[in-house]
Formats: structure tokens, C-alpha cells, sequence
DNA sequence: ATGGCTGGTAGAACCAGA
């Protein structure tokens, strides 16, 4: 018996603050399961209660007061809870469960890296490459069914940008950031369910930035945010999406949701 | 025209995001 499983994430910078919205997209896309980051909340301050309400009873919450925080919150059994420290300094950027069938989901957000791509002059661009660094030894090492998803902080393609050309200095879509997140693909095998389903070189955004006078008419999107799987999830993923919608929203997030819907 | 905004926390002429 094959139950479907729609997984989303969506960096939402603030849960606290974007809590009636939050509450919005999951009445109206009822996923199964919600991966969240930059939840900017210490554990013990958590929302739980409207999760709670619409069946969302299994959380598995790794925050911290103030900057990143993650959070998977969900309606079947999570368990075998994990939290990697991928950057080595204690934040909250990885929390991973296991799902009924054994699959394992892992929800991560890598660092932005800061504005200069070099390690040398500036110590984030190094923390976001040695946190790339960890999760290449770590897919060497997987042995189960995988999806790793969340913000990822790179938007590796041409068409992952509103303009390549402009791009290549900017930390998100300079060569080195690309190199290693193919690195990391390969290291996992992984297959970008995103481009999967919507195919390169069709443009493809996830994130807009807030300072844009009109974010749809500038269109000056990345795709950061991402949802790979290993090679024998392949037959199981039925769709993706993004909920390009949400950014249209009151105070909204910079990122919108992605989802994904699998049979398991 | 890549900072023009945003949230958290302090109580900032702040920090961080990307």
C-alpha cells in the first residue's frame, strides 16, 4: 500500500513573526510534513500550539535565541532525531528524523557566507564552504533513503538567477559556491528534484529580495532554496513546486515554500 | 539600482540576512 507524502520547505525568517501565514499556506496546501529554517526562536519559545491545532503533533525543533533555527513539523511519526553541526560553532542549522518507512529527511540551512567569497578576507565565506565540506564526508556515509532539503544559500545554475553575468561575484552564484555544491551532489549521488521536474534553463525562483520596490516586476530572484534526494528515492518523487503566491502575501518571507510529494 | 528592507533584541549611529 503506497501512502503519498508531500514534504515542504520554506525558509520563513521569523516564525514567530510569520505565524498567521504560516498557519495560511498549511489550511491551504495541507502538506504532510513542514521543514522550516530561520525560525529565530529558542526552543522553549516555539509556537507549537497552531501546528498542534491543524495535526501538526510530531515537531522535532533545533533553535536558538535570535538568528537561524530550524524546525520539521509534521503529521505522521518522526523519530531517531539528529542535529549535525555542519559549521562546527554550535548554531542551529540541521535537524534530521527518520520517516514510518525509514526514509530519512534532513533539514538544513546552510550559511549565506557573509558578502566577499573569500576565505581569506572574510571568515563566513570559509564557514559556508567547510560546512559544504561536512556535508560532502557526511553523503559519503548515508545508508538509507534521503531527502535533504531546505535553504541551501546557492543558486548553482544560470537560470537559478535573474542574471548570470551579474551574479558571478555574488556570494550565491560565484563559481567556487557552485563547485562545491557540485562536489556535494556527486558525493551523494544526489539528483535536484527541482530541476528534476522543472527543467533548466527555465527560470526557477525561490527567493526575492525585500529591498525591490515591486519583487515581480524586478523579478530579480535566486533559487536558494532546494530539495535533493538519493538515487533510490528516483522512482518514489511524483512532483515539485514552488509557491510562488507567498511572496505576494503580507509582510511576507524573502523565501517562498517548495514541495515535493513522494509515494511511499 | 546589491541595498532602497526586515526581524530580534536592546533600548543602537545594533547585527545579520543574501
Amino acid at each position: 500500500m503506497t501512502q503519498k507524502v508531500r514534504i515542504t520547505s520554506w525558509n520563513i525568517n521569523s516564525v514567530r513573526a510569520r505565524i498567521g501565514i504560516v498557519e495560511e499556506f498549511l489550511k491551504k496546501e495541507s502538506p504532510d510534513i513542514l521543514c522550516l529554517q530561520e525560525t529565530k526562536v529558542a526552543d522553549d519559545l516555539f509556537p507549537r500550539a497552531m501546528f498542534e491545532q491543524l495535526g501538526y503533533v510530531h515537531m522535532a525543533i533545533n533553535g536558538q535565541k535570535m538568528h537561524h533555527g530550524v524546525a520539521t513539523l509534521s503529521k505522521i511519526a518522526l523519530t531517531d532525531i539528529e542535529k549535525f553541526d555542519w559549521q562546527a560553532n554550535g548554531e542551529a542549522r540541521h535537524i534530521g528524523v527518520a520517516l514510518p518507512n525509514g526514509a530519512r529527511l534532513e533539514n538544513v540551512y546552510i550559511p549565506a557566507g557573509g558578502d566577499i567569497a573569500d576565505r581569506d578576507e572574510n571568515p563566513k565565506f570559509g564557514q559556508k564552504l567547510d560546512f559544504f565540506g561536512r556535508m560532502i564526508q557526511w553523503s559519503k556515509t548515508i545508508d538509507k533513503p534521503t531527502i535533504v532539503t531546505g535553504d541551501f544559500n546557492v543558486a548553482p545554475l544560470p537560470s537559478d538567477v535573474w542574471n548570470h553575468k551579474q551574479l558571478l561575484k555574488v556570494v550565491s552564484h560565484t563559481p567556487i559556491e557552485v563547485d562545491i555544491m557540485d562536489a556535494l551532489k556527486a558525493a551523494g549521488n544526489w539528483t535536484d528534484v527541482g530541476r528534476k521536474f522543472i527543467k533548466d534553463p527555465e527560470r526557477l525562483f525561490t527567493w526575492w529580495s525585500y529591498r525591490a520596490k515591486d519583487w515581480r516586476a524586478s523579478d530579480r530572484g535566486r533559487r536558494l532554496d532546494h530539495m535533493w534526494i538519493t538515487p533510490d528515492l528516483l522512482s518514489k518523487v511524483l512532483s515539485h513546486e514552488v509557491s510562488e503566491y507567498c511572496r505576494d502575501w503580507e509582510k511576507p518571507s524573502d523565501h517562498i515554500p517548495i514541495t515535493s510529494e513522494f509515494a511511499f
